[in-house]
This record gives C-alpha cells, structure tokens and sequence, in this order.
DNA sequence: AAAATTGGGTAACAGCGTTACCTCCGAGTT
DNA sequence: AACTCGGAGGTAACGCTGTTACCCAATTTT
C-alpha cells in the first residue's frame, strides 16, 4: 500500500512535474482516498520527504552502477558522468532534491545524512586516487564533495536553462576535469590549492 | 503604483519567504485589490518575471560594487566572494533566480539574456587575467561561466543545507580557486583541461 | 457474543490563482 | 457645458490546493 502510494507518486512527478503532485491527484490515482496519505505519511510534507530519500537512494543506485572501470581517475570521470546522465533523466526529481520543487519541504537532519549515502562511490573512487597516487594525500570526503559541488553548479545550471544543450555537456566535462586537476598529485611542481 | 507592488513583493519574499508570495498579501500589502495586479503584471507569472530580473538587476550592482581591486586574480576573488554574499544576504531572492521558488515560473528566453548581464563583471575580470598573462589565452566568457557554475554549486548546496555553516566559506573559496587555477598561465608545465 | 479500537470515506474549511461582472472616474466629442 | 464612452479597479465567485472533523464499518479484544 504505501509502496503503491510512493509509486503513483513518483510516476506524476516524474511525468508531470512538481505541479501535479497533489494530495488528491495521489489518492485518486489509486483509488482511495487522501485521508490515507494522511495516516501513512502524516502529510505533505512526510510524503515529500520520502519522495527525497527515494531520490538520493536512486541517485545511490545509479552511481554504484557506474563505479566499474579499473583506472581511479576513469571511475571518478564515469561517475561524474553518471551523475549528471541521472540528473537528467529525471529533473523533476533533481528539482525536489537540490531545489525545493515542493514549496514547504525542508529536508531534514537525517535525510540530509541519508542523501550524503549517495556519495559513498565517489568517496571511495577519490580514496582509491589518493591510494594509487594520482592524487595528493588529503581528504577524500572533502574532495569529493567539492566535485559534487562542481557537478552539481553545472548541471542545475544547465536545467535552469543557462546554459544551451549543445555546450552544457562540454562544459560539465570541463569543470569536473578542472577541478580533479587541483588535486592532482604534484608531478610538475604546479601549485597547491590550499 | 509599479514599483510600489514590486516592492512589496520583494518585502514579502525576503522577509517571509516564497510561500508568502501570494497575490491576496501583495494586493493587501498595497491596500488594492488583485485585479491591479492581473492588469499590472499579466499574472502571477509576469510579477515573479519582474522579481527574477530584479533579481539579476541587484546581482548585477552587487558584482560591480566588488568590481574594484587593482590585480586581476584579486579582482576575480572578490567578484566570487562577493557572489556567495549576495546570494546568502538574501537566500529567498536567490531561490527565485536559480531554484524556481515559484512553482509555475520558467524564465523566458528574455529574461535569461538579461540574466547573463549580472556577470559582464566577471568576464572582464577574466579578460583582464587573460591579458595581463595570469590565465593562458582562451575564452574569456566561457571561462566565466564556469567559475559562475562552481561557485553556484557551492552556495546552491550550502543553501540547501549540505554544507553546514562552519565549513561552507572555506569548500567555497577552495572550488573556486581550483577551478581557477586550472586556466593560469602555463608556467609550470602542468596539463592543460581540455 | 459484545465491546472497543482502528482505518478509511465524505465533506467541509481556509487559502490559493484567476476572472466575470459591475461600478465609476476621467477624457474626448458634440 | 453636457454627454458619451472606454478602461481601470473593486466584489465576489470558481475551481483548485492541503488539511481535518465527523462518521461508519470492520476488525480485534475481552
């Protein structure tokens, strides 16, 4: 039942967007009434919030398909990649995630701890450059974050609509690669970014 | 009586927020009714049209006022400090540029170009590395934007709450200068992103 | 078997964006 | 100067939203 809520919810944000997603739309959707949504989720905003969770386990999901190849620095650029190929897919769901699309939502402690789940392969495939020595000794959760941060500018500027399709992946690439680049070991005497 | 509803337009959203921007308080606010603003604005839509390029209007001002040190890598600094600041001084005016804050509104193509205006500042301050032989020649623009879309992506998650506080300025300043030395000048043989 | 508790449907409330209707004020015409 | 006419603005309604009080049926407990 509460699946098949989650579901029939999904399937509106995903195919109408944000707008649609309404108490009523849901509960008619499957036929029952919203006074069910109510005892199940408490309300809106409960709803939303496991609409934010299955966001980021899907995010999860889709960055542990990617984290394939043997060299770390090409694992980093695929998930990189898959990243923004997810975002994509489904930018209704990226817009509850990053941008509150529901208007009242504010993600909570845990689930904001719950999303941070979704970059544990990025995490690793940072490590594994320090590990192999690519990379600079340093942190890896904080590199990779500052990846996602990139990433993430990129393609929420991309979806916002600043930048045209024909160059948002040149210069998603472009900035991820920049940025991977300062942490590079220091082979050629370049300079540390502090 | 124009400028009197947006100004309390954007009273309501940078005090209260979004979700207290409805047309019943701006009328209200104002002591006239709705349909002032329907023959005003065109809709809700064409009145968030207005607060979005305002918006951009006060970033625009707000990275000229920073427009001011004499080295060009200093310069470029401060536009991007001066970047987070503003975006975090008003965090409602900022959902309404880059996250659609108002459910419905997606910016025209106008509005978009006149958006892009807010960072002429930084393209010349780019040019002015690129001239003055900091940066390796290369477009100036693109370059802009994207330092525009990391230092985006900094503020962006640290609005939505990724970043606490205490760690958010310093991921910040590290983006940026990453991504900004990977276009120095190639003095030290260092790669070059593609 | 009777009683208590729980889950779900109905219908209502307040508030939202929007608009049809009407009034009324001011400008232009005769 | 009076009269008409056009448009700006207020009133009130429509259909929608999230939410909940009320009620009934069904299930579980004693």
């Amino acid at each position: 039942m509460r699946t098949a809520i989650l579901d029939h919810a999904i399937d509106l944000l995903v195919t109408e967007g944000a707008a649609a997603l309404t108490m009523r739309r849901i509960a008619s959707g499957i036929g029952a009434s919203t006074k069910v949504l109510y005892t199940m989720f408490g309300g809106k905003e409960g709803l939303v919030d496991a609409l934010y969770r299955e966001g980021f386990a899907r995010l999860r999901r889709a960055q542990q398909r990617a984290h394939r190849a043997e060299d770390p620095l090409t694992r980093l650029n695929d998930l990189a990649a898959a990243y923004r190929a997810h975002a994509l897919a489904e930018p209704a769901y990226y817009r509850v995630m990053f941008e509150q699309a529901v208007p009242g939502y504010q993600p909570s402690a845990e689930a904001l701890d719950a999303a941070e789940s979704a970059f544990d392969a990025s995490v690793e495939a940072v490590q594994a450059c320090i590990d192999s020595g690519v990379f600079a000794p340093g942190d890896a959760r904080e590199i990779s974050k500052l990846l996602w941060a990139a990433a993430h500018g990129a393609v929420s500027l991309e979806i916002a609509g600043h930048f045209p399709p024909e160059t948002a992946a040149r210069r998603f690439h472009t900035l991820t690669a920049a940025v991977g680049q300062a942490f590079l070991a220091d082979e050629h005497g370049q300079g540390r970014t502090s």
